[in-house]
RNA sequence: GGAGAGGUCGCAUAGCUGGUCUAGUGCGCGCGACUCGAAAUCGCGUAUACCGCAAGGUAUCGAGGGUUCGAAUCCCUCCCUCUCCGCCA
C-alpha cells in the first residue's frame, strides 16, 4: 500500500509510476475519497467533541430541569455522529481498497520497460559450463541417480510434486547447512515459520492483490493459507511494534517449505523440478530503517552471490525493469544461474527491497530522531533448494551420469561424488 | 475437544456497585537538583494516529458490535493467553 499523502502531493509521481508498470489506475478515485473523508472526519470530531460537552455538562448538572434538555439534545449528537461514522467508515475502507490496488514506488534507478526483455544485465560471474559430452536435464540424472521421483509424486499428489530421496535430501541439507552458515556471519537469525499464516496476514504482505491470490492455497475450513515464501510468514511477526532503532538491521534467515498453485502457468516448465507446486527454500529477510535500506539490498545480493560462487556455478545478475517488477517491490534483482539443459539462464534467486509498502499495513515503524516512520523490508533468496539442485546437478554431472558435490558442500553431505543406486 | 481464570499506558499492577478515567501507583526510561563523580534521594517529564498555523480537539483500556446523554467499567460475538482434564508427535 502506497501512502495517500504521497498520492495528494505528487499524483504526477505515482502516476508515472503506474504507467512505467503498465499499470492503470485512475487517481481521481483516491483523491476524491481521500477528500470525502477528510470533510467527514471533521463533521465526526465537530459531533463528538458535543457529544463529550453533554455528557459532562450532564455528569455535572444537579436538578432534573437541567438534565432532560441536555439528553434529549445528547440523542440528537449521537444520531448526527452515528450516520457521519457509517459514512466515514464506508469511505475508508473504500478508499483503502481503491490504495491497495497502487504498486509501489519504484526506484529512480529502475530500467523502463514493458517486459522481461528490458531487464539489465548487471554483470555475469563465469563462463557457461562447457561439456565434452551431450549433458543430460536433471530429470534425467535425477531419475537415474534415485533422488528425483515424479512419477510416483504424481500418483499420490498430481502433477508438479516431487519425491527427493537418498543423497538428493543429503545435498538438500547440505545447502540449507551451507546457507545458514554464512548468513550466520552477517547476524541473520534463523528462523522456521509457521507454514499456515492467517489469510490476513498474507493480505498484509500485499499478496492478496495484483492476482496474487490466485498462487495461494487456501485451507478450506480454516481461515488459514499456505505461503508461498517464508517471508509471507516473518514479515507480519513484528506486526504493531515500533522497532528499537539499535536493533535495526534486524536479519532473518527463514527456512520453510514454499507452497504454489502456479495457476497460470499450465505448460509452462512441465519438466523436472523447476516449477512444482512445493519446494523449500532458505529466505533472508531485513527490516531497517529508511534511510539504509539501499544498503541492505546491496548486502543482500552479496550474500546470494557469495552463496553462488561457494558453489562455482556460472549465473549473471539482473535488473528488474519497471514492467516485471512485482507490486510490493521497489527494485529487484534476479540471479539467473546457468542449466545447461535449456542452454540457458533460469532464476534462482531474487531480492527486493520493499520499502516502506509491507511495513505500512503491518504498521511496523522505527523510532528515528524523535518521530516513528515506517521501517524498510527486504527480502531475497539464500537458496530456492529445488533450483539450485537443478543447477548443480547439471553444471556438475559427468559423463557417466554421477555428479561432483561441489566442494563447499562436501563436508555437510560426506562424499564428494553421487553415484547411481539400484533402481527400486 | 471439556472445565475454569484472564487480557488495562515499555514492564508490573489499581480501577470493573457506569460520569473530569487516557486512566492511579510501582518499576523502567529521559531531563534537572543535590554530589568532585556516582549510588541513594527529591522535582519534572515519559503512548500512538488523525484534524488544526496554534490554542486545542477526536480516537484508541485484546478486536468488533450493542445498551446509555455518558462504558476500561454492563451485554453479545470473535481472537489470544494461562491452569486443570482428555488426546497426541
Amino acid at each position: 500500500m502506497i501512502d495517500i499523502k504521497t498520492l495528494l502531493e505528487t499524483p504526477d509521481v505515482v502516476q508515472k509510476n503506474n504507467q512505467n508498470r503498465g499499470k492503470t489506475i485512475d487517481i481521481s478515485l483516491a483523491t476524491s475519497l481521500a477528500q470525502e473523508r477528510s470533510e467527514l472526519l471533521v463533521q465526526v470530531q465537530t459531533a463528538r467533541t458535543r457529544a463529550n460537552e453533554i455528557a459532562s455538562l450532564i455528569a455535572n448538572a444537579v436538578s432534573q430541569e437541567e438534565r432532560k434538555p441536555l439528553v434529549d439534545e445528547g440523542r440528537a449528537v449521537k444520531e448526527t455522529a452515528k450516520t457521519a461514522e457509517t459514512k466515514l467508515a464506508q469511505v475508508e475502507s473504500d478508499l483503502e481498497n481503491e490504495l491497495r490496488k497502487y504498486p509501489n514506488l519504484l526506484r529512480a534507478d529502475v530500467p523502463i520497460g514493458k517486459d522481461e526483455t528490458s531487464n539489465q544485465t548487471i554483470r555475469t560471474h563465469l563462463d557457461p559450463t562447457v561439456f565434452n559430452f551431450e549433458p543430460k536435464d536433471h530429470l534425467v540424472l535425477g531419475e537415474t541417480l534415485g533422488i528425483i521421483d515424479m512419477d510416483r509424486a504424481a500418483k499420490v499428489a498430481g502433477a508438479r510434486f516431487v519425491y527427493l530421496k537418498g543423497d538428493g535430501v543429503l545435498l538438500e541439507f547440505a545447502l540449507i547447512q551451507y546457507a545458514l552458515s554464512v548468513t550466520a556471519k552477517e547476524n541473520f537469525v534463523p528462523v522456521i515459520p509457521p507454514h499456515l499464516i492467517a489469510t490476513q496476514a498474507m493480505g498484509s504482505m500485499g499478496y492478496l492483490e495484483h492476482g496474487g491470490e490466485d498462487e495461494i492455497y487456501h485451507l478450506k475450513n480454516d481461515d488459514l493459507v499456505l505461503i508461498g515464501t517464508s517471508e509471507q510468514a516473518i514479515g507480519p511477526m513484528h506486526t504493531g511494534e515500533v522497532l528499537d532503532v539499535g536493533a535495526l538491521p534486524m536479519r532473518y534467515v527463514g527456512f520453510s517449505a514454499c507452497y504454489r498453485r502456479e495457476a497460470g502457468s499450465y505448460g509452462r516448465d512441465t519438466r523436472g523440478i523447476l516449477r512444482v507446486h512445493q519446494f523449500d527454500k532458505v529466505e533472508m529477510f531485513s527490516f531497517t530503517t529508511p534511510d539504509k535500506s539501499d544498503a541492505e539490498q546491496e548486502l543482500l545480493l552479496s550474500i546470494q552471490e557469495r552463496l553462488m560462487q561457494g558453489l562455482r556455478l556460472p549465473y549473471r545478475v539482473m535488473k528488474l525493469c519497471s514492467g516485471d517488477t512485482g507490486a510490493p517491490s521497489a527494485r529487484t534483482y534476479d540471479i539467473e544461474t546457468w542449466i545447461p539443459s535449456q542452454k540457458t539462464y533460469r532464476e534462482t534467486h531474487s531480492t527486493s527491497n520493499t520499502t516502506d509498502f509491507q511495513t505500512r499495513r503491518l504498521n511496523i515503524r522505527v523510532k528515528q530522531d524523535g518521530k516513528n516512520v515506517f521501517a524498510h523490508a527486504l527480502n531475497g533468496t539464500a537458496f530456492a533448494i529445488g533450483r539450485t539442485l537443478i543447477a548443480i546437478m547439471e553444471n556438475y554431472q559427468q559423463e557417466d551420469g554421477s555428479i561432483i558435490v561441489p566442494e563447499v558442500l562436501r563436508a555437510f553431505v560426506g562424499r564428494d561424488r553421487i553415484n547411481a543406486v539400484a533402481k527400486k
